[in-house]
DNA sequence: ACCTGAACACCGTTCAAGT
DNA sequence: ACCTGAACACCGTTCAAGT
């Protein structure tokens, strides 16, 4: 699969400033964040993204216990931003009704898929996933799921969803949010790119009438 | 990320019946099927499908032309069993009622899942998803896609469901199938293996119902 | 037709140094 | 501390034969 790269290498990986202090750590990451991007994670090569910023390719195993070990942290700074952009949509709704606010993470969890395809099946991908996880990425995880599972609780608690003691609701939710976003990224649902917003309010506002 | 192979090389890689009129083709999807649920699809080479066989590593050339294309027929036929185990449980309910067959299709498509989490994975992975898609793989999707369609067509005939000209009610159910099938295959919902039939009910009927 | 063997240009990772 | 260089055991894929 790795098409041979072009034979005429570049003259010289013009030699940057070092590294130190983590700045290596963090250009790695930026460095695999990018390619993944361009070329997908299946392609994505430790070697390159050393390449890229000008090191040794042998640096990264300062910072890095392994390939897995980097693109976990890729995958971290990814769920990092996932959140951070839910919790801004949910709060430009400005509204206190937990089924706008729903609405509000979703789109932006859709959002991230189909602006970021790569990024998003590294986050759900075998490696961080199936059990065996990295801790750091479990923990923003549930991060996540208890941002979502706050909006049902309240509401139930408002008396717009039926009560559930259960995660079935939430599971529900997640399922349909997580589910259309792989759909999006797929490309297997083609919504053009300024509409995904719009989609995502009927789709998913079936789902949360479902909760009634 | 390949882990080294155990030093001790099996003594010979007992020469089998030569293989002929497609055997080998046939050898290598069952064998790579085989790989990838054991160690999944990152880790599956075509070397090794080759040495489980028998043959020469190229040999798998004459059939296939890379190892992009052997994953393609492995999920082809992927998507022919999901398809199959989806008329299956369908028929098994014995009932008209679309709510009743849609939640069939699903509990079909999540076990299938949760049974074959790698197999699942290859087939909407990103080499034959995202565009630029292999012919025999969308045209399976499209029959799995007209399958469930038909169902929700039929309740919306039946006054079951609201009607609704566009594809979002068909979306609606797709997504949160996918997306329960992939929460329960990533065991970010755990649910016991015997259950898994039972939550598809639950979940599914909470969509189902948001389509009223 | 179908399979083999050697070779090439990559990988990830380990070992042993360099500063 | 942080980075380098050479080496090892793999890959996928191409070229050129073998039967």
């Amino acid at each position: 699969m790795p098409a041979q790269r072009p034979r005429q290498r570049p003259p010289r990986p013009r030699p940057r400033a070092t590294y130190h202090h983590g700045d290596l750590r963090r250009a790695l990451i930026d460095a695999a964040a990018a390619i993944i991007g361009e070329v997908g994670a299946e392609a994505f090569t430790l070697r390159e993204a050393s390449r890229r910023i000008g090191v040794n390719h042998r640096a990264a195993y300062r910072h890095f216990a392994d390939k897995a070990s980097l693109l976990a942290a890729v995958a971290e700074q990814g769920f990092r931003e996932l959140i951070e952009a839910a919790r801004r949509e949910i709060a430009g709704t400005g509204a206190a009704d937990p089924e706008a606010r729903l609405l509000a993470a979703a789109r932006a969890y859709v959002q991230f898929a189909a602006r970021h395809p790569a990024h998003f099946r590294v986050m759900f991908g075998p490696r961080l996933n199936e059990g065996g996880n990295v801790a750091a990425v479990d923990a923003l995880v549930a991060e996540a799921y208890r941002l979502l599972e706050a909006e049902v609780r309240a509401g139930m608690d408002r008396g717009s969803f039926a009560p559930d003691a259960g995660p079935h609701p939430m599971v529900a939710v997640w399922a349909a949010m997580h589910g259309l976003a792989s759909l999006v990224l797929m490309k297997r649902v083609d919504v053009p790119e300024g509409r995904v917003g719009a989609w995502v309010d009927r789709i998913m506002g079936r789902v949360v009438r479902g909760l009634r």
